[in-house]
DNA sequence: GCCGTTTTCGGCCCGACTGTTTTCAGTCG
């Protein structure tokens, strides 16, 4: 057994192992290095796992992880450091992760501050500021060292990624605002919003105009705006009041397809296609894709090609355009080149929501505004599904209160038009795995969705036993927001997915995207490797209060996002045809 | 140091903005 397996630490240490390399103008070992601790990052315990079942080439399969990284992993594993990275400390001994946080602050200026002031942490540094030692170093001035204060001050000021659903209509409002100005032709969201990230750490917006100039002036003047970092004439950066910057982008309106495919990244997509450009002969950037030619040695771009629309710069490299929520840098580059790029569940495709509250527990609004509201955002149908009795602080309900809501929405029905309300349960599954309402009064309804709200610190082995058992009862449809998480305020709960996801497959019981944007749950690549099991899966908003509705489309592109296509989705079916999917499920 | 529908060797993404310069280095996205 090894003594530290904190992917998360092992991302940082190979980050400044990139950053240490950069310092002593080291080629390509920076990227090589940059690559494998984002690697890391995002891959998180699945490299744990992988070493412990197949080692050093286990670990080599992963991208961007080579013979001499996979030696430094293992080591890690094994006895809890590096000997390299403790040399590296030793004769650097800084804290270049803490102090690369700061926005403006690289691996060149880490290098000569602790060279010529002895700065090794944040502490360091903010004394050097205060003494305004830092203008002194070569090349350093006044500017630059209120510089560095400044991103000190961002960086204290917390600049924590936000929510998506929170981040989105801001975005768009500023978008429309801007729009409407004269001589704006397009005017767009790009960047982690358009690939519908679950977290937002910036706000990329593109706009073409025949005045970049005035777009601008408007833009650093927008009433969301704090202060301004940049102004250019084709870039601009500004801080938001609620803590996050927002860049702009000019550009004409002839090369608006270059600029969006660029700016929509994500980053490891872009370097791949560049990459992929430049095998192919051509070189990409913001304002096209260019023919190459040599000189000296040197790319220089010489014909353009394209760059009107996106489609036309990934066809001329011989791929199907992959939509912006699975560009991130892994399989969709090959999927697009060999025309296998899944068509994507629409945007529209919901016909109902299998997951509403309303004031029978801890719903704002009665059965009937709900299922108004639901109608209104373009729904046929939605099942109401209340907590049960286990949340008794919310007067969840028992099987004679069930019953009495049953009865009410009957009542309903006969009165509503074009929409249909059905009976279920948002059912709380025990901590021993048994459900919170008796299987006679389950049986009773239409849909039955199965949650944990509670005994979320179990191990790993009891949770996923206790889920194992809640979704063998043949009384269950769905599994509900499956890892419980809160994204910034909760962990997810432990548990085997490979199991839960094989006992999903044996019982038909359905996972749930919830759309909350807080929840969104299950995430992205949960539902890829749902789809792949060819597992059912719904989307949900859990609403709890009729604006809730409009967080649909969050679910929506985390489904995208997980490669999810219309047939995948449970909820996409007309009522009849759910009614015979869950009558074929009863009956087996 | 990683990687392979031109390669197991010889490649490795690209441009805007800032600040301190006097033609460029550093950083960022």
């Amino acid at each position: 057994m090894g003594k530290n397996q904190n992917p998360e630490e092992l991302a940082k240490i190979l980050f400044e192992f990139s950053y240490r390399h950069e310092m002593l103008g080291v080629p390509f070992k920076p990227r090589a290095y940059q690559l494998a601790s984002e690697s890391v990052g995002a891959l998180g315990g699945e490299v744990v796992e992988t070493w412990r079942k197949d080692g050093i080439k286990g670990l080599k399969s992963l991208p961007g992880i080579g013979q001499s990284i996979a030696e430094k992993i293992d080591e890690y594993f094994r006895t809890g450091k590096i000997k390299e990275y403790a040399q590296m400390k030793k004769s650097f001994p800084v804290d270049i992760w803490g102090l690369s946080r700061i926005e403006g602050l690289g691996p060149k200026h880490i290098r000569d501050l602790y060279a010529h002031l002895k700065v090794k942490d944040v502490d360091d540094l903010k004394k050097a500021l205060k003494e305004q030692r830092i203008r002194k170093i070569p090349r350093w001035g006044a500017k630059s060292e209120d510089k560095l204060a400044r991103g000190l001050g961002l960086m204290e000021s917390s600049s924590e990624r936000k929510l998506l659903g929170e981040i989105l209509p801001v975005a768009e409002a500023m978008v429309e605002k801007l729009k409407r100005m004269k001589g704006v032709k397009h005017c767009v969201v790009a960047g982690s919003i358009r690939r519908m990230q679950e977290t937002v750490g910036d706000i990329d917006l593109i706009a073409t105009s025949d005045d970049p100039k005035a777009v601008m002036d408007a833009f650093v003047k927008l009433p969301q705006v704090s202060s301004v970092h940049e102004k250019g004439a084709t870039r601009s950066s500004v801080r938001l009041a609620l803590g996050l910057d927002a860049d702009l982008r000019v550009v004409p309106d002839k090369v608006f397809g270059a600029t969006l495919q660029y700016f929509t990244g994500d980053k490891r997509h872009n370097v791949l296609l560049r990459e992929l450009a430049l095998s192919k002969g051509f070189t990409l950037n913001e304002y096209g894709l260019f023919t190459l030619k040599r000189v000296k040695g040197k790319h220089l771009p010489s014909k353009l090609v394209v760059c009107k629309t996106e489609e036309e710069i990934y066809s001329k490299l011989g791929m199907d355009t992959p939509p912006p929520e699975i560009r991130v840098g892994a399989d969709e580059i090959e999927a697009a080149l060999k025309h296998r790029l899944p068509a994507l569940l629409p945007y529209d495709a919901l016909r109902g929501d299998m997951h509403t509250h309303s004031t029978w527990t801890d719903g704002t609004a009665s059965i009937e505004d709900m299922a108004k509201t639901a109608q209104a955002h373009g729904l046929t149908y939605q099942a109401v599904t209340d907590h049960t009795k286990a949340l008794a602080f919310i007067h969840g309900l028992d099987e004679k209160a069930l019953l009495k809501q049953c009865r009410e929405i009957d009542a309903l029905n006969k009165k509503l038009r074009g929409f249909t309300l059905l009976k279920g349960t948002e059912c709380d599954i025990l901590q021993d795995g048994t459900l919170d309402l008796a299987d006679s009064a389950l049986a009773e309804l239409d849909w039955v969705g199965v949650s944990i709200h509670s005994h979320m610190r179990l191990s790993r082995a009891e949770q996923t036993k206790r889920i194992l058992k809640a979704l063998a009862n043949p009384q269950v449809d769905c599994f509900f927001h499956p890892t419980c998480r809160l994204i910034g305020q909760r962990e997810p709960i432990e548990l085997d997915l490979d199991e839960v996801l094989a006992a999903a497959k044996k019982f038909r019981v359905a996972l749930e995207i919830d759309s909350l944007p807080d929840r969104s749950d299950l995430r992205d690549a949960h539902v890829r490797a749902a789809v792949r099991a060819g597992i059912a899966i719904t989307i949900d908003t859990d609403a709890h209060h009729p604006d809730h509705y409009a967080f649909a489309r969050l679910g929506i592109g985390v489904a995208r996002r997980g490669w999810a296509t219309k047939a995948d989705v449970l909820n996409t079916r007309s009522l009849p045809q759910l009614k015979k999917y869950l009558e074929k499920k009863k009956r087996k």
